[in-house]
DNA sequence: ACCTGAACACCGTTCAAGT
DNA sequence: ACCTGAACACCGTTCAAGT
């Protein structure tokens, strides 16, 4: 009963066609509950400890109860893994409501900037979601409703499937790139800083004179900046079809 | 002696600036062929069964040695890996020697994808790559090359920095998101796009609609048409300037 | 001086045994 | 029917003991 299928890898397509019922419709009596409960704690674990800390027995004892248990409702750890990057993507939408914009470059920047955002707000989860094309519900609704905006404003089909593609790379790629080490805080790009600095003058001449340039240009500027690029870029590509 | 610095974190600048020497510097007789053997091992290790599949057992008994012996060459696993990255890094400097180019865009190009490519030969190192902005000795290499040739080409350093943190972002973070499943080959494509092609039409239209234009387009055809959006924004961002 | 077997304190996962 | 203690087969890391 715990998993259907037991040969795909959690998280594939093939897995997510087995388990998208069981994610969508709401599971009667206690085991939904349990269900949800199990994954709510595990992103709180997540979160407090990061991916490498988090273990099965952690959980269990955050839940007092025994990891026999959590096999009970899922095929093991990489399985709860993958409902939890799935959580937080549902997090991200229920945290922002895009309002119409008059161009296509501020809805989509809205959009990015909300996900960017958001995800900042779980480091920890970031290093899941990097790993894997997230085609769970959630992943899915964020991936769909960007492109039917894309399309309502006159892309076609396949330019907005592109535009989406880049974009999503770029916002989780970076977010994830941006909050991997820890804390992103200042103090740590002065370290940085510094660090340049120091360098050997004759051989990293450019690094040497560039090391304010590259660490103290605040991190939201930074991600603006190269998603600006990216807009313009999709901007052009538009224009010429 | 594995490590002078004990609390700095493997990997940080702190960490970086009292292994730089060491790491640079031949070392002399025995120790520096077993440093160079160890990581080199540590590197086919993670190329063969990836990150999580690696153990500091396994790598003991690929050499015919003891873990506690590995333990005397580096502080720990963490160490080893950040060694295992910048080895990566190496490989990238020394399998492509870009030519003089006439525009800035030409130049920027050959040298982001050629990262692009080699670090496709090595995706299982991706994942460590995409956790930290890499400033080991290589990584600095290559960061200090090209900013040396944006500026060269009449960038000034703020925005040559920009830049290269931009483009570093975008290459690195799709080659992960790409190459992380395991094999990226067409299987999965089709895979993926049949997933969306079966999904409900009246939740999903548009990814439905777009099922073939999100999965279709060759990796290295979307790779090089979002790095182009980026380029052609940063173009503009330099005439304004 | 250099190396290692064995230990310590953990993991993910499973299952016989309980209620 | 549901749950769990205890086990199995692993980890990363350390250190007393060997050569």
């Amino acid at each position: 009963m715990p998993s259907p299928t037991r040969t795909a890898t959690p998280g594939s397509p093939a897995w997510w066609s087995a388990h998208l019922p069981r994610a969508s419709e709401k599971r009667r009596g206690r085991p939904a509950r349990s269900f949800e409960q199990i994954v709510a704690a595990a992103a709180d674990l997540v979160d407090d400890v990061g991916v490498s800390a988090f273990s099965m027995r952690a959980l269990a004892a955050r839940l007092n109860t025994s990891t026999a248990t959590l096999y009970r409702h899922f095929a093991g750890r990489d399985e709860l893994m993958v409902y939890v990057v799935d959580r937080l993507l549902g997090e991200v939408r229920a945290s922002s409501r895009p309002r119409a914009r008059r161009t296509w470059q501020d809805a989509a920047r809205e959009r990015l900037v909300a996900l960017h955002d958001a995800l900042g707000e779980h480091p920890n989860v970031l290093p899941l979601l990097a790993a894997d094309v997230p085609i769970g519900p959630n992943g899915l609704a964020i991936r769909e409703d960007t492109i039917t905006m894309l399309i309502a404003f006159g892309f076609s089909v396949g330019l907005a499937a592109r535009a989406y593609t880049t974009l999503a790379h770029y916002v989780i790629g970076f977010a994830a790139q941006q909050h991997a080490p820890g804390a992103p805080g200042p103090r740590q790009a002065a370290e940085l800083r510094d660090y340049y600095r120091g360098l050997d003058a004759e051989r990293f001449p450019s690094t040497v004179s560039a090391a304010d340039a590259l660490t103290t240009v605040p991190l939201q500027t930074e991600f603006l900046e190269g998603l600006q690029f990216i807009l313009d870029g999709i901007e052009r590509a538009a224009g010429r079809s």
